[in-house]
DNA sequence: GTCTATAAGAAGATAGAC
DNA sequence: GTCTATCTTCTTATAGAC
């Protein structure tokens, strides 16, 4: 990696840490093993550096959407797939998630920061609210539309059946990011919010034969 | 009000919208009618104005803590209500939680606060999720727990039930303290979230005969 | 492109009069 | 308790040699 792109790294992590008041020019450019003057023949000053993360993120972000544009497109073609979609599928679909989220090195950081900085400046807060919400909502609302579609899942408002499926896995990401060491109750925490999601969407037939064998077994 | 309190209370406006690294003692001198070194006669440096406010902030929530430990123990002893609870009165409980955690002047600067300064101090992190997810979260498993023994609600599992009830609206609140224009429609979401949520987990019958009814409708 | 030396300015904090 | 004047320190950024 050049110098350039490895200053943009290392400042990325610095402002996901201590937000970008609290990190000085000297501090990303001893990470990067140089002198802070040299960094300005990089960059015109530290502002600079910020917006050229920005615009990184700007343009992961897109490419990410024309991604998800696609596999959403293609999912609408394979909709065959969706009929015979089991629970444990879904449980991956929102663990693969969850742990893409929580993990994925760089978004991780960028989420961080823009959790930090977003009141500085709004576009900031649009860009979090675009990525970790809408979205994410936008993105499941089609696949599990196509769910209902195959009448896998029922429900008479597919938004908000998403928003029922979305909202407690950001809940538990936003407790992983602040406390780490709560990721293992979280995963446990989002299998059984998923089964039970599954347990009260799935075909009202299967919900009652779901109850009936629950409650045989209980007694 | 007195200028040390006075002081608080502007600081703490300032480091809400603009984080504790933007805010310099001037500005807050400024808006409380003083000169930056007056401020040093009510405290000793920028960090005890802080850590005061932290500390009234601690103070505040073991109050209220106390309070809802009454409130919850009160409700234990009055279960009779919730056998006879509505999805009225379902909505209007997520409303006033909600809007109580959206417009309460005192606990939005001190969300604010403590989400741009999380990642500076662990105890701030571990103060904001007790504040905004672990104690709503006990809460409400009481008191939706009261309605599964009053036979309102039915669920085998009460803790997931209690996410999939506070999960969207926290996220809600997440979405309005970062973009205010978009607090009308959060409002619409909550109230169809909850409804939903009533259908999914009212008793067995009850959800059968909702939905025969709403399909009678659609024909 | 990297360095050392240094200028320029900002912000926190103190001294001492009133 | 509040002010003006001032000190001190820290940080950004530039100049100019190599």
């Amino acid at each position: 990696m050049d110098t350039k792109q490895r200053i943009l790294d290392e400042a990325l992590t610095l402002f996901s840490e201590k937000g970008y008041a609290n990190v000085f020019v000297a501090d990303i450019a001893e990470k990067v093993g140089i002198k802070a003057p040299s960094l300005y023949k990089h960059y015109k000053n530290k502002q600079a550096i910020f917006d050229a993360i920005i615009e990184e993120m700007n343009r992961r972000f897109l490419e990410e959407a024309g991604n998800l544009q696609i596999n959403g497109a293609d999912a609408t073609e394979d909709a065959e797939i969706y009929k015979h979609i089991s629970e444990e599928q879904l449980i991956t679909l929102g663990n693969n998630l969850f742990l893409y989220f929580l993990h994925d090195d760089y978004t991780r950081r960028f989420r961080k920061m823009l959790t930090i900085e977003q009141f500085h400046d709004k576009k900031l807060a649009t860009a979090y609210m675009k990525q970790y919400v809408d979205d994410p909502l936008s993105y499941q609302e089609i696949l599990l539309g196509l769910m209902v579609s195959a009448g896998v899942l029922q429900t008479e408002n597919v938004e908000i059946m998403t928003l029922h499926f979305y909202a407690p896995i950001y809940m538990l990401l936003t407790i992983c990011d602040r406390e780490p060491e709560r990721e293992k109750e979280a995963l446990i925490k989002l299998e059984a919010h998923i089964r039970q999601f599954n347990r009260l969407y799935a075909r009202n037939e299967e919900i009652i034969q779901d109850n009936k064998i629950s409650r045989r077994k209980k007694k």
